[in-house]
DNA sequence: CGGTATCCCCGTCGATACTG
DNA sequence: CAGTATCGACGGGGATACCG
């Protein structure tokens, strides 16, 4: 237990668990863990401010901790959570819940693309999306140049997202303030009171305009209640 | 927001419930107020290496997210959880739980003494003590000197803790290592069979021996089942 | 893909003393 | 009782480059 958070010399299991877990960015890597994350760039993709280096030592910790488990599968690494890691998802989400509720307001730094679409290709319904290769476009007209346009791949075998046109046809796009998108996916607005209120933008065949907000399953914690 | 944890840049609610919550002592002072602390000093007593100015300052963080609210009562000064706090019980108990499944060894610089009689003196089971006064004697032959002997007062209005003798006739003596009456405290053992081990003894009336151990209600953790 | 290696800054925290 | 004031160190962590 040589490199830990520093210890508050207490016996209280609420202190113990903070020891490990009050460290910068640990509980956010145990949240890459819980959606699925398995390899190193995985983690890295969901934590696009965290040094790689850190990232390092937060697994090591973590490992050693006995939180997650390193293994070689093949000639790639891929982390997993144990048993006493698995258990750490209530943490997580009373966290999630707690933050949904609480803290409303989200700077402008708060809103990165990259990780949104990252956010979203993960939480994809496939049986509500339909057969072979789907082709979400999102265009954010107020996102600096480089974060305006993204594409959404959808096949059977998983979503990629892509920030440079794959050529494929179409099936919807989207168009919103980044704002507005991060808003529905957080569940603060609903799809269709931003398309009624002329905040949110989807063309396409009606059809699909219809089907796509079935295709997301949206955050985890898109369903809490807010407070009244 | 001036003085807040660095932002994650993400606008995932559990890395903005983790900008404020994930400096160091936060959520102890959190754990503190959930479990009734209501002023400066009393929050001192649950965290004693904390200095008054870090404590100080968390408190003014707290107010200003608007999870705590400071209010004047006759000429002292009150701390109390607002709705946003009290909402953050699941989340000490979640991480509470967890630290007494997973974080099972506790170093030796863990194991206060006057902590465990502060959090033992909130959590007497006042219907099942007898009427009057009634003194309970602590005995850790193994603590430091100044730290070896304790007194817990309970009357109706309440319970004190004594580092001196206060004087009044003891109605049941218990004398264990200090580890030991941590486990016990921490529901890692119980009394019976700490008693029937040998590592644990109570001296008094027999009907007082008998009853002692439901007069505490035990930590809030105690009955967290263990990993098989 | 899966990480190390460095470097350095700046902010946090701890310690201690002191005040209305 | 309820905090401020001050000060210094230490190391966490951000940035960047690089390696197998």
């Amino acid at each position: 237990m040589s490199t830990m958070g520093t210890s508050y010399y207490q016996f209280c299991p609420v202190a113990k668990a903070m020891e490990l877990l009050d460290e910068r960015w640990t509980l956010l890597v145990i949240r890459e863990l819980v959606s699925g994350g398995q390899h190193f760039n995985d983690l890295r993709r969901g934590l696009p401010r965290m040094s790689p280096s850190l990232l390092s030592k937060r697994l090591q910790q973590l490992q050693r901790a006995g939180v997650i488990a390193r293994r070689h599968s093949g000639n790639n690494v891929c982390y997993t959570l144990t048993q006493a890691g698995s258990e750490l998802r209530p943490v997580v989400e009373a966290l999630g819940s707690w933050g949904t509720r609480w803290i409303g307001e989200l700077g402008d730094a708060d809103l990165d693309p990259k990780l949104l679409l990252w956010d979203m290709h993960r939480n994809i319904d496939r049986n509500a999306v339909p057969e072979g290769r789907t082709v979400v476009h999102f265009d954010f007209p107020d996102a600096p140049r480089k974060l305006q346009r993204w594409w959404l791949v959808i096949t059977k075998d998983g979503a990629d997202v892509c920030d440079i046109d794959p050529g494929y046809e179409v099936a919807v796009s989207v168009t919103a303030s980044l704002r507005r998108m991060v808003e529905i996916w957080r569940g603060d607005v609903g799809w269709g009171d931003a398309v009624g209120r002329g905040m949110l933008e989807i063309d396409g065949p009606e059809a699909m305009r219809r089907a796509l907000p079935g295709w997301f399953t949206l955050s985890v914690f898109a369903a809490v209640p807010r407070p009244s």
